[in-house]
DNA sequence: TCAGCAATGACAATATCTTGACAAATCGAT
DNA sequence: ATCGATTTGTCAAGATATTGTCATTGCTGA
């Protein structure tokens, strides 16, 4: 197996949106019954791994998506009661957007089923390649920002 | 850095998304002149990267999407004369997708942009840790088809 | 063989996302 | 402090993708 890093990169790229779409779909399957889709369990995955809040274009820097497309998503998801805006402190009108307690049993009830799912898909990987992997994809991430 | 698997694993998936999207925007605006669209590079890329024929449903099992937008898609190309149906061997019904001639010519402008990219945006990564990415990634699509 | 199940093409409805545009707010360099 | 560049909210239009459905074809095991 020796091909040319060209072909293994741009066969990693195609790779990648493969299974860019199968978690989308895994994910979907996973909150069916939470009444989540994907645009909405992103938005809340972002917001839970962030340490201090997001807004809204910093939603979508990190998902990768056009600020509108969460706008859009999060405006439905806050008069749903499931997000809030907060005041930000840093900026007078970019809102941060955060889970409402609504949001917040949402987010526990996702992580009951995320999380043996996350424990199961990695049973079998070392951790030592998941943090290659992941090391490398951020590395990429930032030849393109 | 001793975040559990769990974490890690998590962390990943929504970096790989935002990947996915950079990843669009990166062709995206290295096909522009191209009058490519990032619906229509990644068939023509799934199609140069597969050694046999594919069928629409087999496009989109690649791509990772359902196998209604891969055929709308194609229908257009088609239509455009980019892509051709031929003939299936294996399946009276499914055709397969080939690059027409001007699909072909469209193809080499695509590989004389895509290649310098490719090659740029890996001289500074290890082959081994490429390797172990689409390792790990071909193993996650495995256990999500 | 053939009966049942899966895969496929086709069509429709809906959701999601991008792109473009514009004004207001913010930020940074000077 | 100020000017120019960037960021952000908002609205609109168009492109892309998913989901559901149904008839047809292909496949596989009895």
């Amino acid at each position: 197996m020796h091909s040319p890093k060209r072909v293994l990169f741009l066969d990693l790229v195609l790779t990648l949106f493969r299974l860019n779409g199968l978690l989308i779909a895994e994910g979907d399957a996973m909150t069916k019954d939470l009444g989540l889709t994907h645009a909405r369990w992103k938005v809340i995955g972002a917001i839970a791994l962030s340490n201090a809040g997001l807004t809204v274009p910093g939603i979508a820097r990190v998902l990768g998506q056009s600020r509108q497309a969460v706008q859009r998503i999060t405006d439905v998801m806050v008069a749903d009661g499931i997000l809030v805006y907060t005041d930000n402190p840093k900026h007078k009108r970019s809102a941060l957007v955060t889970l409402s307690e609504k949001g917040q049993d949402t987010y526990t009830l996702l992580r009951e089923v995320q999380d043996p799912w996350a424990i199961e898909n990695t049973e079998d990987i070392p951790t030592e390649e998941l943090e290659t992997t992941l090391r490398l994809v951020r590395r990429l991430i930032k030849k393109f920002n």
